[in-house]
DNA sequence: ATGATAACAGTTTTT
DNA sequence: CTGTTATCAT
């Protein structure tokens, strides 16, 4: 007899579930029941095989996921009574951080700073160079292991020497206020591993079985962490689709899963090709156009539905054009009764969507722009973060500066600038400063106004951590009464935004004190900051996105805009056709039923319009000229309401195919008449 | 200290 | 055309 767990799994899901010694990789495809052969694979470790929850480790890239995961492999656990540790890279390096940081002869109670706060100290520190430039190699050097003494020898430009002092500096910043950044939660991680061998083998030996998801995201030094992970073992499953490896600008190396074999001896490989989402016309077009690749390990996605509807082009002239067809389009899906939510509209940057809003906005089309600014990076978000820390920690002279003068307490650039230099002469933070010189001596610092301020508000401070370290929960009313964060952005255009989004944020922070009563400020703290939020809400809204922001998600009717040379494929310097590509099978595959796919012979783009080509992922999906569907071939339909120039109003009774146009019987108040589409417009 | 204007750059984004 | 940042008066 089977376990249950098997029940509805395919011959190589169960053969990847079955396989759990040794390396392992699963190769799988878009919509091939990825999350359920991960789940059933842990269920079954520690169901079947009876490893205990403790001794396994499964590792994800999004909060999101891992939150999925758990949820599904906790219904199938019944018998253990503790969950297994289920996280993002991340969240796993924190954990261990907070357990072992001493070996680096550093404190834990750390805190950890967004890349926000790593612009901000970079800025401090740096001149003249682009600040954006420097936070991504100092990423870069931090994600190779490089050293900033390293990274000086080894740069050649005068600019790159200058990078590595401003990274050197940086990583003194980070060590003087004991902070550590996203970077370091994996870098100091595999550090602290790298240089205590029995500790990497105790943790190996701690984690018998681990499991990566979403492996071709991985970078260099996830890859090295998980080789220390693996000392005493190899039981390591890593599970992605080297197809949609779409990250390799942001330093994901798709060479980990292309050399998986090589990194891990004697590796097995499972394909799971099976599709459950789309229809086979649509994995035609998807498999056609990736085959082109020459960087991949190879596999055709099957469909286990039927055939399908063929996909569909759309050309316009211009992007308004574009915008109007897809919201003509998406108008007549919801007529016909299909809910919004299982409709999307993908580009591959950003600036397309804004055309294609107001199309949607004229045609009264509700719609929910996913990705954008998130919660946790909206300046409100950020300032009642800084009050937090700086009340865990009054030393914070990072965070304090944000909030000194917000709200506006009189407090400018010149009068932080005095309060910092005073605060290294007296070799103390700006709020000892203040709290231990007497107001005479503060205002030989700064002006006598800015002293009482600057007196007052370290005062309120003070009485807000009291009531904090007594009660958590009063606390978050107090800080609003005493210090009206919210009326820090009372006065601009978004005020009701920002108020809405400061109460989100006190309610989430009462949340989180229900559910953890023992916990403290700081752990509030280190959670949220490496947690993004959400949009899980299934509304009356479609979805427009970027390609990147719907890996993962899928939708039965799925529209694709700007497939033109130069937009997607994007060319310039740094782009990779072949990621390119991944991107265009990646939004394809995200199509259950209907996938729509639109370009235009000329976009305005960067204040100026430009000609364009349609794409070169046309031809290479099979999609030339004479497969090319004219639009509107459903637009019309029995018992439609349409109105001739000529003719006037008058109602649909047939519809007919006349070449490549349609052809409508359509009575004109009892005269008949066959009429191309293209001649009525709907009432 | 703060608001107004000029100059400038401009894929994709999670933790 | 946008949004962001640096600089300059007030």
């Amino acid at each position: 007899m089977e376990h249950e767990i098997f029940k509805d799994l395919n011959d190589a899901q169960k053969h990847a579930v079955r396989q759990i010694d040794g390396p392992l990789l699963i190769l799988a495809g878009a919509g091939s029941g990825k999350t359920k052969t991960i789940t059933s694979r842990l269920a079954y470790l520690l169901e079947e095989v009876g490893v205990p929850p403790s001794q396994t480790l499964t590792l994800t890239f999004t909060n999101k996921a891992a939150k999925e995961m758990r949820e599904r492999a906790l219904k199938m656990i019944t018998t253990t009574s503790y969950p297994p540790l289920l996280c993002t890279f991340h969240k796993f390096g924190l954990l261990f951080l907070k357990f072992h940081i001493h070996l680096l002869n550093r404190d834990n109670n750390f805190v950890v700073i967004d890349n926000d706060d790593r612009k901000r100290i970079i800025k401090k520190i740096n001149s003249d160079i682009p600040t954006p430039l420097i936070g991504s190699e100092i990423s870069r050097y931090k994600n190779s292991l490089i050293s900033p003494t390293e990274a000086y020898a080894q740069a050649e430009l005068k600019n790159y020497k200058q990078i590595a002092k401003i990274y050197e500096e940086y990583e003194h910043y980070l060590l003087e206020n004991n902070l550590v950044d996203f970077d370091d939660l994996l870098a100091l991680t595999y550090k602290i591993l790298d240089e205590n061998d029995d500790l990497a083998q105790e943790t190996s030996n701690k984690y018998r079985y681990i499991m990566i998801d979403e492996y071709q995201d991985t970078n260099e030094i996830q890859l090295k962490l998980l080789q220390k992970l693996c000392t005493t073992h190899h039981n390591i499953c890593v599970v992605g689709d080297d197809d949609q490896s779409i990250y390799g600008w942001r330093g994901a190396h798709i060479r980990n899963i292309l050399e998986f074999h090589q990194d891990f001896q004697n590796a097995q490989i499972v394909k799971l090709e099976k599709n459950y989402r789309s229809t086979q016309k649509i994995l035609n077009v998807a498999n056609a156009l990736i085959e082109h690749n020459r960087s991949r390990l190879g596999k055709t996605l099957q469909s286990t539905r039927h055939e399908g509807t063929d996909v569909i082009t759309i050309k316009s002239d211009h992007e308004n054009e574009e915008s109007k067809k897809i919201a003509a389009y998406i108008t007549e899906l919801l007529n016909s009764g299909e809910r919004a939510s299982e409709i999307a509209v993908l580009y591959r940057i950003n600036a397309l969507s804004r055309s294609l809003e107001e199309g949607l906005n004229r045609a009264g089309i509700s719609y929910r722009l996913v990705g954008g600014l998130r919660f946790y990076d909206r300046a409100e978000i950020k300032d009642m973060i800084s009050y937090l820390r700086v009340i865990t920690n009054h030393h914070d002279n990072f965070s304090i500066k944000r909030i000194i003068n917000k709200p506006k307490r009189g407090i400018g650039k010149a009068t932080v600038e005095k309060l910092e230099l005073a605060s290294i002469r007296h070799e103390t933070s700006i709020f000892s400063l203040i709290d231990t010189l007497s107001l005479n001596e503060l205002e030989a610092i700064v002006r006598k106004k800015n002293a009482a301020t600057l007196k007052t508000f370290v005062k309120n401070i003070k009485a807000v951590t009291l009531i904090a370290n007594s009660s958590t929960y009063d606390f978050i009313d107090a800080l609003e009464a005493m210090f009206t964060i919210r009326d820090i952005y009372a006065n601009t255009p978004d005020a009701m935004e920002k108020t809405a989004n400061i109460d989100e944020f006190y309610g989430m922070f009462r949340d989180f004190v229900i559910a953890n009563p023992d916990a403290g400020l700081d752990e509030f703290l280190n959670d949220i900051t490496l947690q993004s939020e959400q949009d899980e809400v299934e509304g009356e809204s479609i979805y427009i996105m970027s390609i990147h922001a719907s890996k993962g998600l899928e939708f039965k009717h799925t529209f694709i805009i700007g497939l033109e040379e130069g937009f997607l494929p994007l060319l310039g310097d740094g782009s990779n056709i072949e990621e390119e590509r991944r991107l265009g099978y990646v939004s394809f595959t995200r199509a259950k039923d209907t996938l729509t796919l639109s370009h235009v012979s000329s976009r305005f783009y960067k204040g100026r319009r430009t000609d364009l080509q349609k794409s070169r992922f046309f031809n290479e999906a099979g999609l030339c000229e004479g497969s090319l569907k004219l639009e509107q071939h459903t637009a019309f339909k029995k018992g439609d309401l349409v109105r001739h120039k000529i003719f006037g109003a008058g109602r649909i009774i047939g519809v007919s195919k006349s070449g490549r146009e349609f052809k409508l019987s359509i009575n004109f108040g009892g005269n008949k008449r066959e009429i191309l589409a293209s001649f009525v417009e709907r009432l």
